[in-house]
DNA sequence: ATCTTCACATAAGTATACCTTAACTGAAGT
DNA sequence: ACTTCAGTTAAGGTATACTTATGTGAAGAT
């Protein structure tokens, strides 16, 4: 017979049926009578040549031919549906969708976004803070902002200026630890989500820009930058933190930067979306107020001396 | 409008339309005619909202719609049609797709096969000597045969004797070097292909078997068993030749084993197919085959002294 | 400049695939 | 023995999908 593929509805029914374990449930999914699915299994299963369910009087169960076809069908159909529905997403300008990383949510996005939704209260935001990579079309996400290095192939990408690390404390910390040499005995806080990065920018790193060689031993840990922040917010001890993650608790006098020797990675923020959505109402209007919030905050990178990572003499 | 699946036949002849970029094309495929299909994409666009082709005279072109809808519904058609292959190719009791690695595919299989073709003309045999894993649905092959560990989630394994390496070489060499010492001054053959193992199966273990610290500095390297076997047979030097790799040069006298220790690894071949699908002819046909054919050879084992890996004394 | 061709659109008519209602079957639970 | 449940079967109607035939507009040829 043919090799090509069968009727789709009787595919469709199929799957339905393979989902439920049950033609009535089915039917009802499909908005069709029980009668109905029943032929369509039937006709698929002539098309095919063999049984793809075994019923059992009060039950139905899958065969070998059904087992094998379920989760391939299963997977399909899904597909279709999730390009399908991005594809309808298009035309819906009054949702946005937003992801990006816990730290950043937390500590950038969250106190900003009441701005946002008030300037544009025809825009239905949805959030989703996750550091898993999301695929736009089956997650259906709209844009992701992640940090790390380029390039991302296949998306649009816009600029966003580099990130920079520089230590912060809490202004009652800051009393007591006034220079560089005396941080190396404070309680240090590690943030360990930008270990990824290399060349490494962390505490070795910025004691050498004050020509200090000096590897920390202990100090707390934290996996996620925003937590660093508040830790160091809770005067637990000095973070070396990132321009994005800590400018909001700087502005607000939560924490203080005295040195102003910060060192500059390559990674930064990114700001993504699938290549042709950056036209999309919402969409360029999030990325209009996304630059514009960080032109805000842009002229605190003047008082500090910035160095490139790898311009840090090694050890 | 809905939010779920539009007919499948429009989507159907969109992805055949996106695929060809031509709706003339598309119609062919699908054995309708161009003005069918017109109405299937129209259709579509209708349901959609908005359009995903935009006319041009003599062509079409995708719209940003039609961008985002295409890889989907492409990716689901494949799947769904993939799944519906290998269904039917469970009632095709006349073919059999086997993978297996290349030095595998060379040195065991490829010798014995014309023997099981003879004994079973009504089976169509075809090969597949590939490393890449294979997903027995999507690449529509019926039984994999990996050396390796298990365990394999999901898939029916029958279990192999496991596997053991031991010095081979040419008569010509083996006159030369007659005591495991002299085989630190003997040029060694070095296979690559097992040092995944752990703990490692290599030349410095089999020495400590013969109560010798040696680590050889230098030899030949080669990143595939079969090659490392064909460099022995040439006289190139000693290799550690897998019972599997060997065995059909040893019978054939253009191998020999002087040395009577050999290590045994947990790892073995490992014969793999969809579970359920072990009863179908063809398989229990080429099972039963694949056992017998390693029975046959079982007696050498007998003949050496077979160490487990996780007995030699640590270094 | 006009003609031809090409690729797709449109109109009208037709077939068939799909669905519904209604009655049936056979086993499990009451 | 009666009811219920899950799926099957039959008959008939409707909407879907296809066909043939004709129309349209621009690219390329003469």
């Amino acid at each position: 017979m043919t090799d090509r593929l069968p009727p789709l509805t009787a595919l469709r029914a199929f799957d339905a049926a393979a989902r439920h374990m049950s033609f009535a449930k089915a039917a009802e999914e499909l908005n069709v009578t029980p009668a109905a699915l029943s032929f369509q299994i039937k006709s698929l299963e002539e098309h095919l040549g063999q049984p793809l369910f075994r019923r059992l009087n009060r039950a139905v169960e899958l065969t070998e031919a059904g087992k094998t076809l379920a989760p391939g069908a299963a997977e399909g159909f899904e597909t279709l549906t999730a390009a399908w529905r991005a594809t309808r997403r298009l035309q819906d300008n009054t949702t946005l969708t937003v992801t990006a990383g816990p730290g950043l949510t937390a500590k950038w996005l969250a106190p900003r976004l009441y701005e946002f939704a008030r300037a544009h209260p025809e825009i239905d935001l949805r959030f989703s803070a996750t550091l898993r990579i999301m695929d736009f079309v089956r997650d259906e996400v709209d844009v992701a902002i992640r940090f790390g290095y380029g390039p991302d192939p296949g998306l649009y990408v816009l600029p966003v200026p580099p990130e920079w690390v520089t230590p912060v404390m809490s202004p009652e910390l800051a009393e007591r630890y006034t220079t560089p040499e005396s941080l190396m005995k404070a309680p240090l806080i590690f943030d360990e989500s930008i270990d990824f990065l290399d060349p490494p920018v962390d505490w070795p790193a910025w004691f050498r820009t004050q020509g200090i060689d000096f590897t920390p031993t202990h100090g707390s840990h934290f996996s996620q930058a925003d937590h660093a922040i508040d830790a160091a917010v809770a005067g637990a001890g000095v973070a070396l933190g990132r321009r994005g993650m800590a400018i909001t608790d700087l502005h607000a006098g939560r924490l203080v930067a005295p040195f102003k020797t910060a060192i500059e990675t390559k990674a930064h923020f990114r700001f993504l979306c699938a290549p042709g959505t950056e036209t999309r109402p919402q969409i360029a209007a999030f990325r209009d107020w996304f630059i514009a919030e960080i032109d805000k905050t842009a002229y605190v990178s003047d008082e500090f001396e910035i160095i490139p990572v790898e311009d840090i003499p090694p050890p």
